[in-house]
RNA sequence: GGCCCGUUCGUCUAGGGGUUAGGACGCCAGGUUUUCAUCCUGGUAACAGGGGUUCGAUUCCCCUACGGGCUACCA
């Protein structure tokens, strides 16, 4: 008898969707995206949105790694509705009644799930070692064969199946270390659905007697997540596709139990940029991108490398899912309507942190030059450039003049500094070929129309520049060039009325006797 | 090795039995800017291969290849 699951998408039941990582490090890119599109989808049927912590492994467990989990969904802007840190909505009674939900703290519930399985022949103790499975695995892997702990063999080892009833009764007593295996069944189709892979069908010979709880009292993964997701209400399961595998064992632990089981969704796996496998640490370290949200000890993270979050959140988006338009560019907010499981791609995607930069530059765009401006005089202020130089009406005119060369905030000193001190050296090459034996004598021209000009703004100083330029028959490129390499040392930069005006009269004339005296 | 999933430009992807196979990033060229960049315009470039099914396949099916995941008392 097949076991069947039928995809049933449960409106009329609230969404209920669960984000669920271990504590185990830092939480990974890959991990912010399938936060995200459980966020998305849990949004858009105005469902609720639930953080787990799964550190049933206290091996693993690494300090701090929760915190940082939960600091990432914060800055990334992806709220939960329930979680470990919700105290303020468990105190308003409705919401986060599912507690606790770190499943360290929900131990004891297990047990008795585990026993309950037991109890109806679902499940069975074991008392193998590990060193005599490894025995085991070994030993068929050097005749060619593959160990599988289920039906084939397990009346061959050490388990309550092959023991007599008494002496499972004294080996638990006498407190030698167990675990209870899920007891997988024989010569059965599994047959289910995956929202996004449609209908798979698993042939149970393949799998294994799972081990449901460890010898060291705490569930493992598979009890775990599906004892907590029934008792938690999930009513959809959104995660990466390495899942996959398992998922017919939970399905039958949900038949086991008798449970209504969630709508599965297994998300594409995200891929290095370059060479082989999924993205891991080690490519952004060689590759010289971030992993991250945010840093972890040496590595920097996105915020730390000056992305915006909108744009994390945005690139994150599309890889793996497509709107079916041609926008591309989705705030968090316009990403909730327009998501749908459906659109999730089933193949894996390859990460490119080129287009990572594209999204940020979009985003730093959209930003109000006020806001880049603050964030700029942070940078200021490190570089120790005095206030009297640059009041935030100064600085946010500078930003909204060089911003739209820029990728990050952090790419505007160079693009700018100019606006802040003069120049230290003059470009090389540029310099090169527009200082000519004239040069100084042009330039002191200029300076005595820049003098006189009155009204000192971009268009004035350009009518009276130019209007001089033509009066006395010099070439616009023998004055422009080299003008422009005394105020900013380099050929680059914005129209450069622009920059005068900007700089001011006084600052004009002494950066253009400064130049003519170092470039003679 | 076994099991499972996947495969459209270099990358992210749209599309889908009859299309000039569309967009974006990148790259290249032209234009604007008497600078650099931005920006605009244009260009480059793809249905993994082989069998079917069909009047017709990139689209449906099978095989192969390749890629990926899982194969722990990790999640």
């Amino acid at each position: 008898m097949p076991y069947i699951c039928t995809l049933v998408l449960k409106m009329s039941q609230k969404i209920r969707v669960r984000f669920a990582p271990s504590p185990t490090g830092p939480l990974h890119i890959g991990g912010v995206r399938t936060a995200l599109f459980n966020y998305l989808f849990a949004k858009k049927h105005g469902g609720d949105f639930v953080l787990r912590i799964e550190d049933t492994d206290q091996n693993r467990y690494v300090e701090g790694a929760e915190n940082y989990i939960v600091e990432a969904l914060n800055w990334c802007g992806i709220p939960f509705d329930e979680g470990p840190t919700s105290t303020s909505l468990r105190a308003s009674g409705q919401k986060g009644s599912f507690g606790p939900y770190r499943q360290s703290e929900r131990k004891h519930l297990y047990q008795k799930y585990a026993q309950e399985l037991l109890v109806k022949g679902h499940a069975y103790y074991a008392f193998d070692t590990p060193e005599r499975l490894d025995f085991h695995r070994k030993d068929h892997e050097a005749r060619g064969k593959t160990f599988i702990y289920n039906w084939h063999n397990r009346l061959k080892l050490d388990n309550s199946l092959s023991l007599a009833e008494e002496e499972v009764k004294n080996k638990l007593e006498s407190g030698i270390p167990y675990v209870i295996r899920f007891k997988s069944p024989q010569d059965t189709k599994v047959v289910f659905e995956d929202v996004v892979r449609g209908t798979l069908e698993i042939d149970s010979n393949t799998l294994d007697d799972k081990i449901l709880f460890k010898s060291d009292g705490m569930p493992t993964y598979h009890l775990a997540n599906i004892v907590d997701d029934h008792l938690m209400e999930i009513s959809h399961v959104i995660r990466g596709e390495e899942w996959l595998p398992s998922l017919a064992l939970h399905h039958l632990l949900y038949e086991a139990f008798g449970w209504e089981k969630p709508v599965f969704a297994h998300l594409p796996l995200i891929m290095k940029p370059t060479g082989k496998g999924k993205l891991s640490k080690r490519d952004g370290e060689q590759g010289g991108f971030p992993v991250f949200p945010m840093s972890w000890n040496e590595s920097e993270g996105y915020r730390e490398a000056g992305y915006f979050p909108e744009a994390v959140v945005n690139f994150l988006a599309m890889l793996g899912w497509n709107p079916g338009t041609e926008q591309e560019l989705f705030s968090l907010k316009e990403l909730v309507p327009a998501f749908s499981l459906e659109r999730v791609n089933k193949s894996g995607a390859r990460f490119d942190p080129e287009k990572t930069k594209w999204y940020n530059h979009q985003w730093l765009q959209k930003k109000d030059d006020s806001k880049l401006a603050e964030l700029f005089g942070s940078i200021l202020d490190h570089k120790g450039i005095s206030h009297s130089v640059r009041n935030d009406n100064y600085l946010a005119k500078v930003v909204g003049l060089i911003k739209e060369r820029a990728d990050f905030v952090s790419d505007f000193w160079e693009l700018g500094n100019y606006f802040f001190q003069a120049p230290t050296t003059y470009a090389v090459k540029p310099t090169k070929k527009q200082w000519k034996e004239d040069t100084a004598d042009i330039m002191k021209k200029v300076a005595q129309i820049i003098l006189e000009t009155e009204d000192f703004t971009s268009v004035t100083l350009e009518g009276n520049i130019k209007a001089w330029i033509t009066e006395s028959e010099l070439s616009f490129s023998k004055v422009m060039g080299p003008l422009r390499l005394v105020i900013v040392g380099d050929l680059k930069g914005p129209h450069l009325f622009d920059i005068l005006a900007m700089l001011g009269k006084p600052t004009c004339l002494r950066r253009i006797e400064k130049g003519v005296g170092v470039l003679g």
